[in-house]
Parts: C-alpha cells; sequence; structure tokens
DNA sequence: ATTGCAAGTGCAACTATTTGCACAATGACT
DNA sequence: AGTCATTGTGCAAATAGTTGCACTTGCAAT
C-alpha cells in the first residue's frame, strides 16, 4: 500500500472500496514518471498479479478520473493517458501538432482567463484538469516540419 | 450533385476524386441541419444507395476534416459529430455539462484571446475549428440539476 | 471511345474502450 | 471470527472507429 495515502483516503471516504486492484493501479499511476495509457497500466499489473482484466483497469480509471484524482488527455496518438492530478504543482497542458505529431507544453495559467469568462458570462464551472489542443506548430509553419506523421495520414495525396 | 460547389470544387483542386459517395456523403452533411455522426450519415446514404461501406464515410470524413471542410466534435456522449464549417458564419463552441449531459454553445469569440497568446508566446497555430469544454453547468452547480446522465455513470455510488 | 494507373472502395479483421451479467470480495454490523 | 448486502471484478460480447489488401473506378492522356 505505498499508492498516496491521500488519495487512498479520499476513496475509502467516498465510501470506494480498497481493493488490490485499485491499491495497484494506484501505485502504478503514482510511480509513472510522466502520462500513463491503459494498456502500459495493464501490463506492469499483470506482472505483479496476472489475472487482473483490462476492463478493471479502464473502471478504475473512470473512477479516478470521476473523482478527479487524474487526469484523462487524448494526445492525438490512439490512445488517451492519464495523469495523477494531485501532484501536479504546476498544472500543464499540451499543444499537439497535427503535422509532426509532436507535443509540447503550456502554462494553465493561459486557461485562466478563458475560465474565468466562461464562469461570469456563462455560469459554467470548465474542467480544465488537463487540455490537449490541436494545429500546427512553429517548425511545422515555417515548412520545416516532415517526420513521424502518425495515426492518419491514409489518403495517399498530401 | 446538390453538395455546395465550393467545397467540391475544393476537392477536385486538391485533386482528390469525385466519386459518388463523397458527393453523397457531402450532400447529406449539407442538409443535415446540425451536427451529424458517422452512423447518421451512413444510414441516409444507404437509404440511397445501400451498398456504401462504413469505412468510405470515415474515410471521407477524414479526409473532409484533414481539409478542414467539416469541423469535428466530441460532446461525450459516445460519438463524434460533424458539421460543414464554411456555412458557420458565426462559429461557436460547446460547453458540455459532465452531469446532467446537456450542451450549451459558446462564442468564439471567447477562445481569440488564448489563440492569440499561443501564437505569440508558443508559435503555435491552434486550430480551434470546433471546441468542447466539459464541466458543470450553471443549474447542476446550484444542486438543481438531475436527470440524463448519459454513458459513464457506471459506478453505483455516485 | 479506349486505356492505364493511381486513388478510392468494400470487405473482413483489427483497434481501444465499454457494458451486461454472474460470481467474488470488501467492510459494516454483530 | 462470522454474516450479509452491496460494490467490484472477470469474462465475453458489444461499441465506434481504423486499417491492410485486393478489386474497382475516376479521370487524364490518347
Amino acid at each position: 500500500m505505498t499508492a498516496h495515502p491521500t488519495i487512498v483516503e479520499s476513496l475509502r471516504q467516498e465510501g470506494y472500496r480498497l481493493t488490490p486492484q485499485r491499491i495497484m493501479i494506484l501505485d502504478i499511476i503514482n510511480d509513472s514518471m510522466s502520462h500513463i495509457s491503459a494498456e502500459e497500466i495493464h501490463r506492469k499489473v499483470q506482472e505483479q498479479y496476472p489475472f487482473v482484466n483490462i476492463s478493471t483497469i479502464y473502471r478504475t480509471l473512470n473512477l479516478l478520473k470521476k473523482l478527479r484524482l487524474i487526469s484523462e488527455t487524448d494526445l492525438g496518438d490512439g490512445y488517451v493517458r492519464y495523469e495523477l492530478l494531485e501532484r501536479e504543482r504546476h498544472r500543464h497542458h499540451h499543444l499537439v501538432c497535427r503535422q509532426c505529431g509532436e507535443s509540447f507544453a503550456f502554462e494553465d495559467e493561459l486557461l485562466k482567463p478563458l475560465q474565468i469568462r466562461l464562469l461570469k458570462e456563462y455560469g459554467f464551472a470548465a474542467d480544465v484538469d488537463h487540455f490537449a489542443i490541436f494545429g500546427l506548430c512553429q517548425r511545422c509553419r515555417r515548412g520545416e516540419g516532415r517526420g513521424g506523421v502518425r495515426k492518419e495520414g491514409q489518403h495517399g495525396a498530401d
């Protein structure tokens, strides 16, 4: 039970059960240096205990997401990635280049004005835990780009 | 061939072929009053011509998206929806309530400052054709919410 | 009108993710 | 320690969406 005790407490307090599967999954997300996908988590869980089903991983991730203990981000490369929210002291978001596929972090602070206006003008409390914005990066805009174009390019002519 | 001639021209000029499938799909998106999903398009195409495969729909949608003739939005209800970009004179984006599932439009103008800062500070040209931001709507924040919670709620305790 | 070939399509098999259901395990109460 | 309702899990089947491959077709050149 090395998973951050704060999170374990949150779960218990909300009335959720602390199953070994959940603890393992939390440990793995906690130990992972950066964003991690459901399949990576599944693989690592299975190293310890091979009977855990992938659907348990997804269900646990959805639960943690609902409780806002983790963030979910789709960087556009075919799977969604997860990260502990709690520890993210300096929150960041991602810019994903639709040409080269590269992804760049940007400061949370840039989203604050939008968040404030949405709240003031629309009464809407935006969850901007972790955003991914698609577009064209500096290099690709200058035409220097070229390189690993990912998943997508199924149309011969480009 | 009722599909907006501008779009048909765009396609031809970029060297893409004008197949009956593509024209039918364009017509349907063009005639549709609001966002339409791949399956809805497929159903309508099949009314006219039942041999069109769903993968052709997806491939065509991906092509039109790449050429930025249509926008793609995930409103979080299980399928992605598409809309002609060209005709959208007053562009809008969506606020999706993660509790009641309702979705509200907001003005494109609110995203402009963010777009400008991303370009100036990061050299990144954000594609913000059609955004969906998740969060909590006014009613649900006040606890008035309750109602059709969609896809998601698989954890008994809420 | 005919030809040639690259681009497009249909099909079937695959992807990540979700879900219904029957069984197992947690944790509150005793 | 034992009981029990309820939550959580594994499994298998489903979901939307993608992809490799062989066949077809649009269209430019003839």
